[in-house]
DNA sequence: CCTTACTTTCAGTTTGTACTGAAAGGACGG
DNA sequence: CCGTCCTTTCAGTACAAACTGAAAGTAAGG
């Protein structure tokens, strides 16, 4: 089983610090750098060693990565085992990770807004300043929305694109 | 004191759980809900019994509301206790926590990337393929960092305003 | 089929974060 | 300055999430 250099081990032990702060278990974090940094797939028994984590903690863990999109599961000639690899375009993995958070997230809040408004009693007391709040919170919430839905189909380049058009913005106003 | 309506509860409960899945303490995100849609100031006590919890501890999570910039006490002629009051613009807010997550979370990245290439050793077995990966996830938190740049200095309406021109140049594209 | 190699599941345990209540620390009014 | 009202701190406790290891499940090879 290959050691981890100490470059590799910074670079798993921080992104797995930086998993936990953004909700996503350390473990998995820390697998899917392992990946990431690996040249070639490796089976979950290694993993397992590599990081000191038990074979079952593994398992789960892949099995999340492999629901976000992000690890896949790949087979070696000569080898029962499944080996796991990680996709390795930085780009379409946050992509990837950021469609499913806000399907799982920002969706759910929006629809929670709507309910919220619809809901919304106007003979009650303070209705119409709580109606206020609402509508500008639901509207920051469809704008992300919108602009996730543009990003979406775009590609790398093009956000890039948009990056530059901004700065041009920026001096312009200033 | 006055007693939550259906809806109030509502949204407060979904914003505790949304702020959990992010990294956010529940109370801390209940109470910043409660304050946000409150027409006036509330003095912590009644922010205790309202939402259920220790009058300590709503003292700790306001003042990590205040760090965050995003609540601020203020004042009630002819009370001596403090009143809090969640800013109300919410773009601001989120423009707030976001800086602020990015100075915490993304910067370090950053910099722990910019360590790792400069340490990584061009003799080790690997090391193309290690700089390769590295540089590849550096180029992406430059990008986000350029993007936090522009955005920070740019009017709520100017990002508005690309989002419509993203929307032009996806249909160019396609 | 049976054996062996590998993977997943799950009940119990550990660990870390959040929370509480009591005590200490201000500050204002009298 | 003393009492009271309010806020913060902190040591201990509760709770939820993560992790483990054993056992059950699955599939390939002989």
């Amino acid at each position: 089983m290959a050691e981890l250099t100490g470059l590799q081990k910074q670079y798993i032990l921080h992104w797995g610090e930086m998993g936990t702060r953004w909700g996503i278990n350390r473990t998995v974090a820390q697998i899917h750098a392992l990946l990431y940094l690996s040249p070639k797939a490796l089976p979950a028994e290694e993993i397992a060693e590599t990081l000191s984590v038990a074979r079952s903690n593994v398992s789960t863990s892949i099995r999340e990565l492999e629901t976000w999109g992000i690890v896949r599961a790949v087979h070696v000639l000569g080898d029962r085992r499944e080996h796991y690899e990680s996709m390795k375009d930085v780009w379409e993995m946050f992509r990837l990770v950021i469609e499913q958070r806000k399907r799982r997230e920002i969706d759910p809040t929006r629809e929670m807004l709507r309910r919220c408004l619809a809901d919304l009693d106007p003979k009650e007391a303070g209705a119409d300043y709580t109606r206020e709040r609402l509508q500008a919170m639901a509207g920051f919430f469809e704008a992300v929305t919108e602009l996730h839905d543009q990003m979406k189909g775009l590609p790398t380049g093009t956000v890039r694109k948009l990056l530059k058009m901004g700065a041009k913005m920026k001096r312009k106003a200033s």
